[in-house]
DNA sequence: AGCGTTCCCGGGAACGCTCCCAAATCGTAT
DNA sequence: ATACGATTTGGGAGCGTTCCCGGGAACGCT
């Protein structure tokens, strides 16, 4: 393979210099129209493509965007993910994408920072995930970052990070609400995210009932098998009218438990999940879910992203909403 | 933002010259036991993360690998694309995350094609889709290419890329021999999957039986919602006994449309899958399905890779098989 | 004509690393 | 002791850009 043409060959080719070259390819002014177009012929006719590394060594920043992701089987992201990469691609960064297992070391604060350090990327997206302290060594270096579906705790500070998410304490009242209003008293709750729990908390402390918790290992959260689990031992105590899923993952697997188990959804128990996966619609019976607007948070994650790059804006907190998808695996309570 | 540390301020901090550093850095040898050890404590406790464009620039070569994905939503493809960030990432290399939208004006080759162009990456791997013609132009750019899951038709050359897929037409066959063989003989095939079509077809012959064939858009084949469609349509007809599903996301699909017409699975109907994806562990009742072995082809695709970029080795093709998996949505016919 | 601006353009330095070559050190056989 | 190979170390020259600065040309003004 014949070496590659650099931006010296260019210059000699087009008769201008290199500094010319690098102006016209990084659209600066300062060139003349007619040695302008000439630059751009030579460019043209060597088919030349610029040196990623030298650029991004010579400028310390490169054209590349980092979506650092926890829990990439989780289906609730490749959706996202998918939509983040086409918009992203569409403005001609590139995506890379870097899986993140958390875990008693490494926090994904720690992730994000080794991960800057390495890739020097324009901005960063965090998809999924928590954030719980040290989050100070992520402020310092000051790369625009925007926190998609992030669960952040105390975090009183958020002048320095963009975030989109659904607000969790609000949306995990309006579960707790509806099933309540519904009739039920009975109720367990699959999973744990944290504020979702603790707005649950605060309407079933109104109604004064204490629903059964399932707590499980977040890292573990996503999985069919997690729900499916949790669901038997609840299903062992076999007092319950209601479940409340945390995730449509866990309730599809908490569906083939209650099955399993002989039991009719939703005249013997409900399930009710969150998210709204494309799943969730092909299970039997369908599943009620309050849908996460998850198309809508990945377009307001990249447009923020983009907005913090390029045009220096500050950060913003977009909070979206959820919408009650009714299906077939809940009814109210009879009498 | 403090000035990170470069290879000068660990070399000045660990007594030693630049070189030395570059050498502990790279696992090269000449740098006495003591002098390593020193330098490798600096490393720690300044914690220094090397310049990643200044090794690709001076080294000529980017460390960084192109997935390609076609359908990045199919859940087989997330489970695929997690287990290849993980190996990929331990290695030291970036993954470069791109989704491939197939339409008639742009081929997975010409997406391919302009990608490493841009990104110059040390390797490629193309993860699903299909491969029709042009592949000469890719071929001309001598990139390490591992196509893994990706159904390469009308190729005749096999020596500039590597592969490693399951044996389609095999499958195919093994599929119609099983539903066969338990006494199904009027079938319905649901997907398009050219080769694996091509492997029933024979053994449908050889019993003398021709299956309904439902072909759907390609790129519409890992939505659920074609399962669904395509499963009413054949159940308006109502004289089959077995929905035949090219992919889990299909038959998932299917299996809803069949519960919706208020038959049962499978004493009604019954319904296979291909693909072996969690979520077909979750629906009711579970699905008989073949499984690929993802995981494994994950696996091969990266450690082949890797031969191909390392040790320079030949082209290989990696053919592995599928296992079948019993669940409840398939039973013989009666009598 | 002289002077100050503005507009173009070229050259040099820097970015942080790798790689090659030469120098220094050490060990061992003569 | 000397010579010589092997091992360990340091220094210099790039890699291909961008960015800063300074010089010259062209222009308008007094």
């Amino acid at each position: 393979m014949p070496k590659d043409a650099n931006i010296y060959d260019i210059a000699r080719f087009a008769g201008v210099s290199k500094s010319t070259v690098s102006r016209v390819l990084n659209g600066h002014k300062g060139v003349s129209g007619e040695t302008r177009a000439r630059v751009r012929k030579a460019i043209e006719d060597c088919t030349y493509i610029p040196n990623n590394s030298a650029r991004s060594l010579s400028s310390i920043s490169t054209k590349s965007i980092v979506v650092l992701v926890h829990g990439i089987t989780n289906p609730f992201f490749s959706r996202m993910i998918s939509l983040i990469l086409e918009k992203l691609n569409g403005k001609g960064f590139d995506v890379i994408l870097h899986s993140c297992e958390l875990d008693e070391n490494t926090s994904m604060a720690d992730t994000a920072i080794s991960i800057y350090k390495e890739k020097r990327p324009k901005g960063m997206i965090l998809l999924g995930g928590y954030f719980e302290e040290n989050y100070q060594s992520l402020q310092m270096i000051g790369v625009p970052i925007v926190m998609a579906s992030t669960t952040v705790l105390k975090s009183d500070d958020r002048t320095w990070f963009s975030s989109v998410t659904i607000d969790d304490e609000g949306e995990g009242a309006k579960m707790a609400e509806y099933v309540c209003l519904n009739g039920h008293r009975d109720i367990a709750v699959i999973g744990q995210y944290h504020l979702r729990e603790k707005g649950m908390a605060r309407v079933f402390n109104d109604y004064g009932i204490t629903p059964t918790a399932v707590g499980l290992d977040y890292d573990k959260a996503y999985l069919f098998k997690t729900g499916y689990k949790a669901a038997r031992r609840i299903l062992k105590q076999g007092t319950h009218t209601c479940l409340l899923c945390l995730s449509d993952v866990l309730a599809i697997g908490a569906i083939k438990a209650v099955h399993d188990k002989g039991l009719r959804i939703p005249e013997d128990i409900s399930v009710v999940g969150f998210d709204g996966i494309e799943n969730g619609e092909y299970t039997n019976p369908t599943l009620t879910t309050f849908v996460q607007p998850f198309d809508e948070m990945a377009v307001q994650s990249v447009s923020t992203l983009l907005g913090l790059i390029n045009d220096k804006e500050p950060h913003r907190h977009i909070i979206l909403h959820t919408t009650l998808e009714k299906g077939g695996s809940f009814a109210p309570v009879k009498g």
